[in-house]
DNA sequence: CGTTCATGTTTACAGATGTAGTCGATTACA
DNA sequence: TGTAATCGACTACATCTGTAAACATGAACG
């Protein structure tokens, strides 16, 4: 529902999705200047995205003045929900402790990590 | 180091290395058998994916009269551990607290889920 | 020895992606 | 009111992916 199509969003398209999770509505030039902070792009590939982010049907517009002012239609919970799941599904059969050993094992946790992760399994389990 | 070039695996190679990591050295044509059970590859589709997996590095070839035997290159740990942490990266700031703290809200931790990644925990704080 | 089978190599081709330029309409400023 | 700045739409184009056929060649079999 919140993902009304599921075509996916790709990297890039990503980035632009970020912009607009931050803040929104925004225009393509707004966009723009939020995203090109961290990538290097230039307005018109901006606009490029943003229109195929409308094609998707990630992304809605809502005509203000002759121009249009973008907002996300996708929540990100449901995006992160969505690549998560499909990473874990992919890689780890679907198990998301899978997950958890494998990045245990590879000491990709940190303290903060443990400890939060130790928190959030009391409330949990609780 | 174990992933000489860093070229990206797609998700269609992907399938060919986990049949690499279940059994190698194999032909093109076990290969394909073993993959075409679950995906409905042909001959032609597998050995082109096997054909950018030696460009990229990925497999290795060995060659067994005239014909090649395929193994992997790379570590299943080390391509789990580049593609999690990749997601973790690029959706969660890097952290795999975030991760967690998502997949636990979105309920998609099972019982068997928290029971292990609870041991597991106890495991490295000990 | 000729034919078929298995194989690696080459070529193909459509769709997705990254990145961007051009153009026509519009708006806002001078 | 003319002109420059904006903006959306369309076009461009190289690369990557998914999927596969065609071809050449050597091997095995009859």
């Amino acid at each position: 529902m919140t993902d009304p199509t599921g075509e996916r969003i790709s990297e890039a398209e990503h980035a632009v999705m970020e912009a607009l999770w931050t803040r929104s509505p925004l225009s393509a030039g707004e966009v723009a200047d939020a995203v090109m902070q961290n990538r290097g792009w230039s307005l018109a590939t901006v606009k490029t995205l943003l229109s195929r982010l409308v094609a998707k049907q990630a992304v809605s517009t809502q005509p203000q003045g002759k121009r249009f002012l973008y907002a996300p239609r996708i929540a990100r919970e449901a995006y992160l929900g969505g690549e998560s799941r499909r990473l874990v599904d992919r890689l780890f059969g679907g198990s998301a402790a899978g997950l958890f050993a494998h990045l245990a094992e590879a000491e990709a946790l940190s303290q903060a990590d443990l400890d939060r992760i130790a928190s959030l399994l009391e409330e949990l389990r609780k």
